[in-house]
DNA sequence: AAATATTTTCAAAAAGAATTGAAAATCAGC
DNA sequence: GCTGATTTTCAATTCTTTTTGAAAATATTT
């Protein structure tokens, strides 16, 4: 599943290890079970870090270091939302504002009648972005209130979405 | 973002460029257009018919094929939230099952007392991938709602999800 | 049914992404 | 500051995905 969803297949089965181990694992450990490279388990790890959804742990009397995963699905959840509402909605609809401007630049202010088809068709070019924008803009409201509700708060929106159906 | 989305570039910028389009646009429009060849466009317009984000239309007295996208940005959604339910959620959630099918057979029956490690490690491996998957079970669960439920439906859905922060 | 226009297929090429491995850098304790 | 253990980096390689282009298939008109 890890390549729809824009991770390696690395860093999905390394997640999914740390996820599923009791322990927590060091490099040696990864490297051995799934048969990877120390510098393949060097970066993954740092993604995985860079996503915040594992984290390093230190144990006094040993040099290497541990990693452990976030076990709370709900946490999970909010953390990986959260990295892609800043990695991909916010970017995203920063570039669809920019061709908002462009586009409403182009079209010309309102004209008391007899709209040419070229004005038109700007007019319908500007329509579909903003509807676009509209649409993220929804999707970027959510994510924040998803992201920053408990557990708890997630779930009970999830249920008031199944009654509203 | 196409890379994030797990589809081609090509099909992104097609797909952009029919739904910001007025008019239909014919195979060769799309080739001069994002400067892409032959086979390219055909296998990308196969792509996003399946799909169901564009539909084939016949002008009469035309030999050529015309293509639109759907202009209602719900709608849209949730044609791919569709898709990917049966693509992504769905087959994920099959080989979840099967995985705590075999984790579960390998779990001993409940034990009075003294749970050996080994049995301890068992139990806990179990309960992460309950967890897992009751959370993919509930994402199938709001997918189909909204999947279903009607553009306005959704919206408000929306509103109350932002209401219950 | 032949001729012509259009679309699809798919092996080969190109482009892109992930992985390796060994050198370089960092770190911990003495 | 030295030593040895550990981690990081990155050019080269391998693996994967996407694109091309021309032949084959399909469709339309006469």
């Amino acid at each position: 599943m890890a390549s729809s969803w824009g991770i390696s297949r690395s860093m999905a089965e390394v997640h999914a290890l740390l996820y599923l181990s009791d322990e927590t694992l060091n490099t040696d450990d990864m490297m051995a079970r799934l048969d990877i490279s120390r510098g393949s388990a060097s970066m993954t790890l740092r993604s995985l870090l860079d996503w915040g959804v594992i984290s390093r742990v230190h144990r006094r009397g040993d040099r290497k270091e541990y990693f452990s995963a976030e076990q709370d699905v709900w946490k999970l959840f909010r953390t990986i939302l959260r990295e892609r509402k800043k990695r991909e909605i916010e970017p995203l609809l920063d570039e669809l504002l920019i061709c908002r401007d462009l586009s409403a630049m182009l079209n010309p202010g309102r004209k008391k009648r007899k709209l040419d088809p070229e004005a038109a068709r700007l007019k319908a070019l500007n329509d579909r972005l903003d509807n676009m924008i509209e649409f993220v803009e929804m999707i970027n409201s959510v994510s924040n209130h998803l992201m920053n509700s408990s557990g708890k708060g997630l779930e009970l929106a999830v249920k008031l979405i199944s009654k509203a159906s």
